[in-house]
DNA sequence: GTCTATACGATGATAGAC
DNA sequence: GTCTATCATCGTATAGAC
């Protein structure tokens, strides 16, 4: 129960992007959420972007904070079961950030990741560490099936995905 | 050039939907875009969400008639190649319908996709033949991939992920 | 920092003539 | 069926007081 009013905000516009979207949500409904006037949105970020860039900013540091960690592991295996894990360890909390980075890819006219590269070249480096036929494809392949895994649990819950993250586990023999 | 107005504004409003989103597509552009005057739109749909309404009807339709002939395969192997190289063999012209499935899962608040359950069925038989060890999971995985796959030829268009197609198909055996 | 009041263009939708 | 004109409301944003 926060009262910094800035971060109520935040907060309730997280929320009500991640849910309803961008577009479908007007400042009003955001004021109301964060009980707060409608014009205090407008001081403190300028407009409806400016509240957007505040909140990716913030979303894009927890996603460097939880994932940066993969980047220097030296065990090819124990990337691999990082990385595969990932999507099904995020907290409760923090679903939104994703529930949000997963919508804005359709939503609005979205920058195509590029903060990604990183992580797929560790990937390809630990399937190349452990031997595979085609170390890029594979990470690609499996960068596509964990960005379907994340669709799912986003949708559905984690709860329902258990056995798909075990099998995976498996069948990467990690 | 087709010439009938009801049908232009349908593909205009297909276009604009899928390309810049639901709410972010004002009638006033539909009605540019289709070359009518944007009252004519309210007397062919009612409204807005009717128009929609309407496109979604035409897309279903579309789904039905390219992916239901997977349904009566009778071989295990063409089932799963004909399911993979699905995406990547999507006409052009009929892009849109898919891109806007895709957008709409996040935008509006889209009824979780009940149809697609047979073809999750057919899936699951077709591995099950084909003597795989855990036939549901197998199924499931590979529809999640397929999703992301989806996702990635919709935002870089398929000729970049021709080697996936194939790379895929390998590791199947199909 | 915060609120209330308000401006004002954009947007969805209707009415009425042809 | 189609267009033009028009309306009511919504949504973003600003001004000014406290």
């Amino acid at each position: 129960m926060s009262t910094d009013r800035k971060e109520r905000i935040l907060l309730a516009a997280l929320e009500l992007f991640a849910m309803e979207g961008y577009h479908a949500t007007p400042t009003s409904k955001i004021a109301k959420q964060a009980e707060v006037s409608e014009g205090l949105i407008f001081r403190h970020y300028q407009n409806k972007e400016g509240l957007l860039q505040a909140i990716l900013q913030a979303a894009e540091r927890n996603f460097q904070q939880h994932l940066s960690p993969i980047l220097e592991e030296s065990n090819p295996q124990k990337t691999l079961r990082f990385y595969i894990s990932f999507p099904f360890e995020v907290p409760e909390e923090e679903v939104n950030f994703w529930r949000l980075q997963f919508k804005l890819k359709w939503e609005v006219n979205y920058p195509k990741n590029q903060k990604l590269t990183p992580f797929l070249d560790k990937i390809t480096w630990a399937f190349r560490e452990l031997g595979y036929d085609n170390p890029e494809l594979e990470a690609e392949l499996l960068f596509l099936t964990i960005e379907g895994v994340s669709t799912a649990i986003l949708r559905d819950g984690m709860e329902r995905m258990e056995s798909t993250k075990k099998f995976l586990l498996k069948k990467y023999g990690v």
